[in-house]
DNA sequence: CTAAGTTCTGGGAGCGCTCCCAAAGGAGCC
DNA sequence: GGCTCCTTTGGGAGCGCTCCCAGAACTTAG
C-alpha cells in the first residue's frame, strides 16, 4: 500500500526533505536546478498534489473569493446580468488561479445563514458583494468581522468602502438627454427598486438629465422589481397618461413595457420613444430592437476581482471607488431618425 | 490583546476543555446541559466561529461542492439555463449548509488548470459536470483521481456515472408527435452541437419521432451552436427547402429562428410552425410566444447536489441515472388551435 | 589554505481542528 | 458501602502544510 502523497512522502521518495520540496511545489527560489529536477520527476509521476486544506490553514490564505447574490426568490438571478458578471470574475479569478465560491440566498434564513459562512474564517480570503441594498446588513456583518470585501455598487451605510459601479447616473442622464434631443416632450420614468443603489442612481440621473434641458416628469414616474412583469404593469399603467417616451431602468423591464405598449395597441417608437439600461438583450431578441444604456458589466466583475485581490495582499489599503463608463447605443427603440445619433459617454 | 479565538481559548474562557467545546459546536450528545450553556455563552459573548479550513484539515471534509461549466468564450453562459441551474443547486447548497464554488472555463488553458484544481484534494468533496460533451476528459481526470462526481447529461465515454438529465430524447419526440397531429408534413430540425449529449438526444428522439409517424425528415436538417445567431442562419438556409414546421433544439436558436422566419417574410406559426426545447424564455419575451418542451432546470440542479452529497457520504454506491421528465407547454408559435392541445408528457 | 560570505537544505513549531482512548464522575443495584 | 455501567470530560496524536531558523555545502577572495 502506497504512502500517503503528501510533502513527506514526495520528498522521501526523492531523497530530499518536505522543506525543498515544498520549495520546489511554490517556484521559490534557492532549490539547485538539480534538486528540482529530481523533486519534479517524483511529483510528475506520483501526480502529487499539494491540500488546499492544509495550505490554507498553515498560510491563513484559502484562495477563494465569495461572491455574494441576493436572489429574492430567483426573479433576480434570471437577470442575464449575473451570467455577464459570474462570466467576468471566474475569467479574473482564472487569471489568478483563484476559486470562485457562490453565494446567493433567496431570503432571510439563507442570508443569515450565508452570512455565518461567509464570515467564518478559512473559507473565503475575501466578499464580492452585488445587487447591494441601500443599507445592506451584510455589509455590517462583514466589516465587523473584518473580511475583506469589496462592494459592486454604491452602499450608503458602510462609510467609504472598497466598491466598482457603473456610471448608472451618468448613464441615466444621458437617456434623458437623448429625450430631449428627439424632441420628446413628455417623458416617463419606470425606475429599478430604490431600496437599491442602482435603482436611486438610474433615477436621480434621469430626473437630473430632464431639469438640465427644461423637461418636467410630472409624476410620469413609476417603480418596477427588474422583472419582465413589473415593466408591463408600470407601463400600462404610464400610459394612461399619455407619455411620448419612457426610460426604463433595466432591460428585463424594458422588455415589459414594449409588450405593454404593443398590447395598448400603440406604437414604438412612433407613439413612445423606448430607452432602457444595461444593454445585455440580444439585439434581436425583441422588435423593435432596444436602444439602451450599456453598461461594461463584465469589466466590473473582473474588476472587482482584480480589486479585492489588492485588498486581500494588502496591496491597496484606502478605500477606492471605481466608476466604469456606460455606453449609449442607438438601436430602434428611441426612434432616433438615424444612427449617426450613436454617442459614446464618458 | 485578545487570545487568538479558536477551540482552546473558548474553553479557557468556560472553563471546559477544547474537546468539550468542540462538541458544543458540532451539536454532538453526551454534554451536560449546563456545560453546553456555559460554552454557548461564550460562544455568543467572543462571536466565536470555527476554522473552516482547519475542519477541512482533520475531517477531510471540505463541505464544498464545485460546479464545472464550460463558457466557449461566454455564448454558452449567455444561456438562462445556467441561471436557473446555479439557483437549483444553491437551493441545495444551502438547505446542506454547504458552499457552491464554481469553475467557468472559456478555454483549454483555463480548463486544465481548472481540472488540476478541482482534483485537488482538499478543496472540494466532490463535482457535478454540467453541460457535458461526449467525450468529456474532465470526467476522465475525475475518475482518475477519486473526486466523487456527477453528471448532468449523459457522456459516452464514462461507462456508468452517476448522472442526472432531463429527458432530451422523450421531449423531443413529442415535439415530432406534435406536428403530426398539426399535420404539418415537411418537417425540418435545428439541433444543438452532436458534441453534447442533449444535442444527440435531442435529435434522435426528434427523427425517432417522425419516423413513427411516418413523416420524413429528407435533409432538412441543420446543427447550431446553442446562440441566436446560429439558430437565425440556419433557419434562413433551411426555409430555402419550405419547411411547414421547424424543431428547434433550444430557446436561444428558436429566436434566432423566429427572427429569420420574419426576416423571409414569412409568418410563424401559419407558414412555419415552430417548437423548441428548454421552456426557459419568458412568455412574453419573443412575439409569437414560443410553444416548448419544457425542462425541470431548477430541479435537475438540486438533484444533482443531492446525489453529489450521497455519492460524498457514501450512502449512495452504484452509479445511477436520474430523468427528469419534460414538459409539453403549448403557446402560440406552433399554431395549435386551442391550448387544450396541452397535453403533460411523462 | 583559511575566513567570510552566499546558497541550499533540514527539521522544529505551529496553524485549529477532529478522532479516539482513557480517566473521572454519577447513577443504579445488590 | 461497594460494585458495575453509563455518561461526561480531558488531552494526546495527527491532518499536511508554511514559516523560520540553524546548519551544511559551496563560493569567492585574501
Amino acid at each position: 500500500m502506497a504512502a500517503r502523497l503528501n510533502l513527506e512522502e514526495i520528498g522521501r521518495r526523492a531523497g530530499v526533505s518536505r522543506s525543498t520540496v515544498s520549495r520546489v511545489v511554490n517556484g521559490e527560489p534557492n532549490v539547485s536546478a538539480k534538486t528540482k529536477r529530481r523533486v519534479e520527476a517524483v511529483i510528475a509521476e506520483t501526480g502529487y498534489r499539494p491540500h488546499a486544506a492544509a495550505r490554507s490553514l498553515a498560510s491563513r490564505q484559502t484562495g477563494v473569493i465569495g461572491l455574494v447574490i441576493p436572489s429574492e426568490a430567483g426573479t433576480l438571478f434570471n437577470d442575464p446580468y449575473f451570467g455577464r458578471l459570474i462570466l467576468g470574475a471566474s475569467d479574473a479569478m482564472n487569471g489568478l488561479d483563484m476559486t470562485l465560491a457562490l453565494f446567493v440566498f433567496g431570503d432571510e434564513i439563507d442570508e443569515s445563514a450565508i452570512i455565518s459562512r461567509v464570515v467564518n474564517p478559512g473559507l473565503v480570503d475575501g466578499v464580492i458583494v452585488t445587487a447591494t441594498r441601500m443599507a445592506d446588513p451584510l455589509i455590517d456583518h462583514l466589516r465587523d468581522a473584518d473580511t475583506p470585501f469589496v462592494v459592486i455598487g454604491r452602499p450608503d451605510n458602510a462609510g467609504a468602502v472598497f466598491s466598482v459601479d457603473a456610471d448608472n447616473r451618468g448613464g441615466a442622464r444621458s437617456a434623458a438627454l437623448h429625450f430631449a434631443r428627439l424632441n420628446r416632450r413628455k417623458p416617463a420614468l419606470i425606475a429599478p427598486p430604490s431600496n437599491t443603489s442602482a435603482g436611486v442612481d438610474r433615477r436621480s440621473g434621469f430626473l437630473e438629465g430632464l431639469a438640465e434641458t427644461g423637461l418636467d416628469i410630472d409624476g410620469r414616474v413609476r417603480e418596477g422589481d427588474w422583472t419582465e412583469a413589473a415593466g408591463r404593469t408600470a407601463m400600462a399603467d404610464l400610459l394612461r397618461l399619455e407619455p411620448d417616451s419612457v426610460f426604463v431602468g433595466s432591460d428585463r423591464m424594458a422588455v415589459g413595457a414594449l409588450q405593454a405598449i404593443r398590447d395598448a395597441g400603440l406604437s414604438c417608437p412612433d407613439d413612445v420613444s423606448v430607452v432602457s439600461f444595461d444593454g445585455l438583450i440580444p439585439a434581436d431578441m425583441v422588435d423593435p430592437r432596444l436602444t439602451s444604456v450599456a453598461q461594461p458589466v463584465r469589466e466590473v466583475g473582473e474588476r472587482a476581482v482584480a480589486l479585492l485581490k489588492s485588498v486581500i495582499d494588502g496591496t491597496v489599503t484606502t478605500p477606492e471607488t471605481v466608476v466604469f463608463p456606460t455606453e449609449f447605443v442607438v438601436r430602434e427603440s428611441c426612434g432616433a431618425a438615424s444612427a449617426a445619433l450613436a454617442l459614446a459617454e464618458a
